[in-house]
Order: C-alpha cells, then sequence, then structure tokens
DNA sequence: ATAAAACCGGCATAAACCGGCATAAATGTA
DNA sequence: TACATTTATGCCGGTTTATGCCGGTTTTAT
C-alpha cells in the first residue's frame, strides 16, 4: 500500500465518518503506528483534517464545533446589527431560529414597530421582550432538536402568507448551491419560509460561506442578499455578487 | 470515543437544551462520571459553558434559565410531582403556562411517552428537553405578557382537538365561581381548552384557594380535580370535595 | 437531620505521542 | 552498473495524555 493510498484513504473514511482513530486504521491499513501517525500529522499539516489525540477529526465537524463556541460576540454582533436595519416599521417580517437571529432581535430599535412571524420557539420567547411589534408563531408540530415547527400544518399557514422579507439564520452558503441545511426537515420549513416572502436575506458568519450541506432550502437566484461580517465590497464576496446576490 | 468528539456532542446539546445533565451524558456517551466531569470543567475554563452542580448551562440562556428556576417554592413543587402522577403513557394533555406547569414537567418519568399541547412559548421550549414525548402547540397570534397564543386561529385549531386531560396552572379557583383569571384574552384560551378535554385539572397552590378573578374560564362543575400542596382530605377543602371535585 | 449525589485531588495504567535511529526500497547520478 | 541520496517505514526509549478508580469532602434533596 501505497503512501499516497493511505492518505487517500484516511480523508475519505474521514468524510465519510467525519472522524477516524489511529488504531482501527493500523489495523485495516496493516501498517504500524507509527505511519499512521506520521500520516495523520502530514495531511494535519497540510490542513486537511483535525489531528486529536488518538485519530483525527474532518474539518467539518471541526466547524460544528467552533460554531458552537458561544463566544463570536464580534461577527455575529456586526451581522446582527447590519441585519436589523433592514427591517423597517410597518414590515411583515419572517425570521428563522439560531443564534444570529436572536442576536439581531436585540438590535432592533426599541421604539420600532414590526409584525415578526416565526417558527421557533426560542425567538418567539425572544421576540416577547420588544414591546413596539406583534409577534406570530407558526406551525404547531415541534422538532425537539432545533425547536422549531415542522409539518404540513405550518406549510398550510405560510402559504397564506406574503411577508416583505424574510430573515435566515444559514447554515450553509454558497454562490452556486444557494443555502442548504444538514437536516430535511428543517430545510423544508425554511424552504417554505423562503417561499412565503417577498425577499431572501441570508444571515451568515463567514466561515459558512462557500460550504454546501446535504439538502437544498433555496437556489442562490433566489438569495437577494447576505449580510456577513465582511464589508460589502469584501474580495471574498466576489462571487455571491457575481451571482446576483446583494453584499451587506 | 475521543475527547473532542465528546466535546462537540456536549456543546451540541448545549446550545439544543440550554441544559446538560452529567448523569445523563455519561450514560450516552458511555464514560466514567469523572470524564465528564473533566470534560465539562475544561469546556468551563475555556468559557463555553457554565458548569453547575449536576451538570452545565449553555452561556447564553443560562440566566433566563436559573432565574425562572431559582424561584420554586417548596409548595408548587409538591403539586408538580402530584400533577405529575396523573400523565400517563399516551395519554394526549393539554398544558397551560405557569411555573407550576414548567415545574411539573420535570417531574415527568424520562421514559414517559405523551402528546403534550400548549399555547404557552416557555412551556413548549421546557417540553422539548423531554424525549420521550411529542409536543405540540397551538395557535399563532402572541401575548407578550402571558407569552401565550391568544385568538381566532388558536381557537380554530383547539376545536379540532380531544384531549384526555387538561392541566391547568391556576391564578384563582372558587368552589362556587369556578376557575377564573384576571385578563380576557388569557381567560379565553383557558376557556377554549377546558372545553377541548375530557377533564379539567387545576393545579393551585392553597394562596390562590377561594379566590375570584373577573374573567371566568369555567364552572366549578366542569373542573374534575384540583391539586393542592394539601393532603387529599384536609379541611380546608372541604368546599371543593362537596362541589363534587376530588382533591389530589 | 440524614442520605444520596456530585465534587475534588491524587494515583495508576494503558494507550498514544515524540525524537531519533536503522533499514530497505526507490530514486538519482556518475 | 555501482554508488550516493532520498523516502518510507518500523522499532525503541522515554514522555505525555486520557481515563478510570478510590477516599474524603461538599452540596443537594428529602
Amino acid at each position: 500500500m501505497l503512501k499516497k493510498e493511505r492518505h487517500a484513504f484516511i480523508l475519505q473514511q474521514l468524510n465519510i465518518h467525519n472522524r477516524v482513530m489511529s488504531n482501527d486504521l493500523l489495523q485495516r491499513l496493516a501498517v504500524s503506528e507509527d505511519t499512521i501517525r506520521r500520516d495523520l500529522q502530514e495531511l494535519a499539516e497540510e490542513g486537511k483534517l483535525i489531528k486529536v489525540h488518538g485519530g483525527a477529526l474532518s474539518r467539518s465537524l471541526h466547524f460544528t464545533l467552533s460554531a458552537n463556541d458561544i463566544y463570536l460576540p464580534k461577527e455575529k454582533k456586526t451581522i446582527a446589527q447590519k441585519a436589523a436595519t433592514l427591517v423597517q416599521d410597518g414590515m411583515v417580517v419572517l425570521l428563522s431560529g439560531g443564534t444570529t437571529i436572536r442576536e439581531l432581535i436585540h438590535h432592533l430599535a426599541p421604539e420600532l414597530s414590526a409584525t415578526f412571524i416565526t417558527p421557533s420557539v426560542p425567538i418567539a420567547l425572544e421576540l416577547m421582550n420588544h414591546t413596539g411589534s406583534e409577534v406570530i408563531f407558526i406551525g404547531n408540530r415541534l422538532h425537539k432538536v432545533a425547536q422549531i415547527a415542522i409539518g404540513a400544518e405550518l406549510t398550510r399557514q405560510l402559504a397564506s402568507i406574503q411577508a416583505d422579507v424574510c430573515l435566515l439564520g444559514t447554515n450553509a452558503i454558497d454562490s452556486k448551491a444557494g443555502i442548504t441545511e444538514n437536516e430535511w426537515e428543517v430545510a423544508e420549513v425554511k424552504k417554505s419560509m423562503c417561499q412565503a416572502a417577498r425577499q431572501v436575506v441570508a444571515l451568515a458568519i463567514s466561515e459558512k460561506l462557500n460550504t454546501v450541506q446535504p439538502f437544498q432550502v433555496c437556489k442562490a437566484s433566489a438569495v437577494h442578499a447576505v449580510v456577513t461580517e465582511f464589508e460589502p465590497h469584501d474580495e471574498r464576496l466576489a462571487a455571491y455578487r457575481s451571482a446576483g446576490i446583494q453584499c451587506i
């Protein structure tokens, strides 16, 4: 077995399982522990995986790890502030779930008077602190993990709504693949939300840019704007601008 | 299982449920109590969570939770425990809002499998920690102060429901005037809930006994049982017993 | 007040890590 | 072809890490 082959195999396993353990690899590849360790070390130096004691983790899993980092006040705050300016008096606004959206609510002007519609329980709870606005929760069956409403009743209620704008906390966005999600039911909900609004705005921290998940929410062409922590004319947003997406 | 994986899992759980318990984690991750403790300790040092006795809280929401958890009179706990025994496997249960109901949820057996229906946002959020059961939220327009759904859509949805039991956190109850409320809209919601269930059970701390508020929820004769912190045969409940209400 | 549960510090151990060295195969060069 | 160089791999020792266990203490709940 050639070194390159081993490397390819390791990366393949990593793509499938999001993790590999040295012990497992050295048996299946029939090489010594040291060789595996060196392999992982090299791949880690090339940035193709994250080395940890006893094995390695895929880069994407590490994203979710750092995404869980509660301490991202800077970027998320920036995004939330910029996105908050999009909400004007009298608007009907659809909100998804997620910590960025929650942060956005904190940045709404207290005297603002808008109508907020959301399928997310924590977001609904947060919105109730906002005195000026009306809050409408949609859906009835609740998804425990995502803490949002799902199912047919939600779609039925959304069908009778034409919101001014839909603000989505985004898991993954790509200038070609559009907005994607890693859970089917959540993707379905967001898909319905996009269809119920005249404009779709994606709130995405830069590390979510150019990433793709299995389930599509909407095509890139359906996204009207994307809000990141970057300046509007940042080079790293070029692909989105040329896809006709406004960058804020 | 690699250490980093556990950490990622813990943070993920934390983002979902806003809290984790060591005991729960050590079973699901199949490691010793010590390892979990060390994991939580390390994550706490990195500032990714708040360590508390027996588990950890999410950094973002711990204040809301602990604030509500701190204020728990002993009586409410007693009531919640007794009321929790009324919920059996397979039941469809309507729940109102209120801290007593929330406490009740904590006392549900984890392996219980029931369907809970509620118009209260905090209660819905709390219910999502209960793995075994299905959670349905009803209504869409939200009342900011009471944090429950109100309005016509709620009534419409309730009309198509026949629950086994309706558990009401009660503001005022009297053996003659029945259950009453101090806000019209909330009273309307609870009235609809009573009509949508075969049985109505009132959870009332003793200080609420024999008090009357302006807006009626239901007549005394419509109440099947009342749960207080008293013993079932306590003298002070005599009036309710003779009104045909079961005292628990 | 008392018992159960959670916490802490320390210890033990097995697994994983590291650096260096040796060997052998592959590659390059005269 | 013969010799030197590089590369890949395995092996060895000493070190670090991860984890479980244990005794004693604190916190929580009844």
